[in-house]
RNA sequence: GUGAUUGUAGCUCAGUUGGUCAGAGCGCUGGACUGUGGAUCCGGAGGUCGCGGGUUCGAGCCCCGUCAAUCACCCCA
């Protein structure tokens, strides 16, 4: 009998691990709230064709890492391996780009059927902004500076790189002189080389194999045969940078895997992530919203892998300590448990966000303190027989072990109250503490 | 999809040419310390050796298959 597993490429995520997610998730949201972004939140499965549409009938994503299946009606169904074709279908849908302009961002999961590996699983989060209906370069800049807002709030070390990858004006042409320099040399390229010359010569540029290197090197750049409208976008996408103070490295090799970018492109990567460098990768998309169906908008936005992410913050960050405290409350023996019970809920109940622990079972004391001290708590309150007998409660602060002693009030919440009080009144932790939750 | 490495207690790992090989450290738990937590000492629980099959008198060790992890390619978050 097999032994029940997660599948394949996914992970279950729980504590202490799950506590960064929520600390990195609230970031997002104040930062994407800061620019002025909405979240959407769109189904983790739609219909086969978007894909097939959006993304690009000849890319490796909908060619062979689709998880795709049939439903009971015969419906041809496909989850997400990617966020934007959803957003811009339910903006459709909902005739949202009629109200104009549209700001929007995303958390969730998104479905690749790959080979695992350091930085790539079958089931990874994103976390992702789209901005439509701005073909101006200052919307590209502004998305670029939502990432690097991230970044800086971790300290990471990515640096971006950005290309321009034209429009369907000058592309075709740029696609021309590939061919012309490549053609001539084919034998000599890598197998998978060879392959990407005939469909995608632009992936080309972004081989790692040893032998292609020195003719990529001497490869046309795009930059030279960016037509007008599409150089001048470039340069101001790069004026805009420089001001603002973002740094970046041009890079002509940053290519993307998805049919549907124009002109924008750029990464963020960072060499803590071995072979999948990128942490974050977006770009200009001004045609997809017309190929889709609806009218022509332009747009731009990114992906930010959090797997990635947490790794880059591992090797390179600074995480936000997380402070849990609390109280936990041991009572000894049966008298004691029934009268703290009560006294538990109440402070949970008023204890604005003070976390309030209990054992249950009946330990000896001196197990019961160690298990306050796992859960993190920074104080234990105390009854034991003597605390019954006088009517009294125990409060001791776990960190400086020093204890003192409250006389119970008429109410629970009297009692509680003045519990909190003398919670709030500790002084502060003088050692930084990343328990979890 | 291709190639390589790995899979023994909750965790990190030992296990020699197949024959007490089912172990250690940490963790957990109990006691020394009858109501006070990070130290020390002593005890205890916990494993179908990923799973299935094969070779053998005998397999954690050899062979095949399978599942999973890791790393690289492909590609990308």
């Amino acid at each position: 009998m097999e032994k029940l597993a997660a599948p394949r490429g996914t992970a279950d995520l729980y504590p202490p691990e799950s506590a960064r997610w929520q600390a990195l998730e609230s970031r997002i949201h104040a930062i994407a709230r800061r620019f002025g972004y909405g979240e959407i939140r769109t189904p983790t499965f739609e219909a086969t064709e978007l894909f097939r549409r959006g993304v690009g009938e000849a890319t490796d994503v909908v060619e062979k890492e689709m998880y795709t299946f049939t439903d009971r009606s015969g419906r041809s169904l496909t989850l997400r391996p990617e966020f934007t074709a959803p957003v811009v279908r339910a903006l459709l849908e909902h005739h949202l780009l009629a109200q104009g302009p549209q700001r929007l961002y995303y958390v969730g999961p998104f479905y690749r059927y790959e080979r695992p590996q350091k930085g790539r699983l079958r089931e990874p989060h994103q976390f992702g902004v789209e901005c439509f209906g701005y073909a101006d370069p200052e919307a590209d800049v502004e998305v670029m500076h939502i990432a690097a807002e991230l970044l800086r709030a971790y300290a990471v070390e990515a640096t971006l790189e950005l290309n321009s990858i034209g429009d369907a004006q000058c592309r075709p042409r740029y696609r021309e002189a590939l061919l012309g320099h490549f053609g001539p040399h084919r034998n000599a390229l890598s197998e998978d080389s060879q392959r990407r010359l005939d469909r995608n010569p632009l992936r080309l540029l972004d081989s790692k194999a040893p032998e292609d290197q020195a003719l990529i090197e001497t490869a046309p750049h795009f930059e030279s045969m960016l037509c007008d409208a599409c150089a001048e976008h470039f340069a101001r996408v790069r004026t805009l940078l420089d001001a603002t103070g973002l740094r970046y490295r041009v890079n002509p090799r940053v290519v993307r895997g998805f049919d549907y970018y124009t002109r924008t492109v750029f990464e963020f990567v960072s060499s803590a992530l071995g072979s999948q460098n990128s942490v974050c990768g977006g770009g200009r998309y001004d045609d997809l919203v017309a190929t889709l169906g609806g009218p022509a908008t332009p747009g731009v936005g990114f992906g930010l892998g959090i797997e990635r992410f947490l790794m880059v913050v591992d090797a390179s960050g600074k995480e936000p300590v997380q402070r849990t405290g609390g109280i936990a409350a041991i009572a000894l023996g049966e008298a004691a448990r029934t009268q703290v019970f009560p006294l538990v809920s109440t402070l949970r109940r008023i204890s604005d966000g003070i976390p309030v622990t209990m054992e249950y079972a009946d330990a000896k004391i001196g197990a019961q303190f160690k298990r306050a001290e796992r859960t993190g708590a920074r104080a234990a309150l105390i009854v034991g027989e003597d605390e019954v007998a006088e009517h009294r409660i125990a409060l001791r602060d776990l960190e400086r072990r020093v204890q003192t002693s409250l006389q119970q009030r008429e109410s629970l919440e009297a009692t509680a109250t003045e519990v909190l009080a003398w919670y709030r009144d500790l002084p502060e932790s003088s050692q930084p503490d990343s328990r979890p939750v």
